[in-house]
DNA sequence: GTATAAAGTTAAGCTAACTTAACTAAAAAG
DNA sequence: CTTTTTAGTTAAGTTAGCTTAACTTTATAC
C-alpha cells in the first residue's frame, strides 16, 4: 500500500531532479545558439504545438499581443520560423518552425536529454520494464488531465456565453 | 524485455508533459508574486541548495560575476534573501533564502505540484505501488549519477592540477 | 613578505524585452 | 449594411539584465 501524499513526493522527488536537469540544459542550449529564453521558448512552442498563430504565443507566455508580434518577427528574420497566412482566417498567422528550425531544436532536445540515456543505461532489464510500464501510466493519465478541459465540469451541456 | 531506444522514448515522453507544465507554472508563479526569470531563478536555487556564493550564481546561469552580484543585491533589497559574510573565507558571502523567500518559494513550489496531485488521486492502488517504486529507482540513478563528479573517471586517483 | 589570484562590488553603457497607443484588415454580430 | 470584435503590426518609450572595466578586500603561491 502507498498512501497519496507518499507517491506524491516520491514523484515530486523525480521531478525536482529533473527539473533542475531540463532547465539548465535550456538555458546553456538557448545561449549556445544565440537565442533569447523568450525566443527559445518560443521555438519550442512551436516544435510541440505548431501552426498557432501569434496570439497562441501572447496567451502561452502572459505578454501582450505586442510584444509577441515582436518576437516571432525577429524569429523569422531569422530563418528558424516561418508566418503564413490563415487560408481559413486571413486575419490570422500560421506559425511554424522552418526546416532549419526544426534541426536545430531537435538538436536541442538530444542535448537536454542525454542525460536521460545515461540514466537509461544503468538500469537493470527488470527496472526498465517497471519503469517504462510506469512511466506510461503516469503519460496516459497526464494526457487524459490535459485533454479534461475545465477543472469543474458543469452538471448539463449548456453553454455558457458572456 | 524492454529495449534501451524504447525505455528512453517512454521517459521522455512523460518529460515532456511534466517540462511543459512545470516551466509554465515556473513563469506564470514568478510573474504573479512580481519577479523576473532571473531573479525567481537564483531563489529556486538558493531553494535547493542554499549557502552558496554570489560565483555559484554566476556560474549557475552562466552570468558574469557582476551580473549575478546586482541580482542578488535586487533580491536582498526585496527582503527574499540574506546576504551574509563567509566566516571561513571573509572575501565570500553566504547567500540564503530569508524567512519570507522560504515561505514564498514554498507556495510557488505547492502551485508547480498541483498537477501532480490531481495525477495522483487517478491512480489505483496497483498502479500507485508500481509508480513509486519505479521514481524511487530513477532517483535513486540520478542521485548516483550527479555524484559522480567527471564523465569520464581516470583509472588512478592523481589529483590534476592545472 | 611580496605577487598573484579569487570573491565580490560599483559604475557606465548597451541591448532586448516589454509596455501602451494608434493603426490596418478581416471576421462576426446586430 | 453598419458596428463591434478579433488578429496582428508598427512606433515610441521604459526598464531590467547584461557586459566590460576599474576597484577593494582577502586568500593563496612562491
Amino acid at each position: 500500500m502507498v498512501s497519496s501524499s507518499q507517491l506524491i513526493q516520491t514523484i515530486r522527488q523525480f521531478m525536482d531532479i529533473a527539473m533542475h536537469h531540463s532547465i539548465r540544459e535550456r538555458a546553456h542550449f538557448a545561449k549556445a545558439i544565440g537565442f533569447s529564453m523568450p525566443q527559445f521558448g518560443i521555438l519550442m512552442q512551436l516544435h510541440y504545438r505548431g501552426n498557432c498563430g501569434v496570439s497562441d504565443i501572447s496567451d502561452r507566455f502572459d505578454i501582450t499581443n505586442a510584444a509577441a508580434s515582436q518576437l516571432v518577427d525577429k524569429l523569422v528574420q531569422s530563418g528558424m520560423i516561418q508566418r503564413e497566412e490563415d487560408p481559413h482566417d486571413r486575419r490570422a498567422k500560421l506559425l511554424n518552425l522552418t526546416d532549419k528550425g526544426k534541426e536545430l531544436i531537435q538538436r536541442g532536445i538530444e542535448e537536454r536529454y542525454r542525460w536521460v540515456d545515461e540514466l537509461a543505461i544503468k538500469l537493470t532489464s527488470e527496472e526498465r520494464v517497471q519503469i517504462s510500464q510506469a512511466l506510461d501510466i503516469m503519460t496516459r493519465v497526464a494526457r487524459e488531465l490535459e485533454a479534461e478541459p475545465v477543472q469543474y465540469p458543469a452538471e448539463n451541456s449548456q453553454t455558457v456565453h458572456n
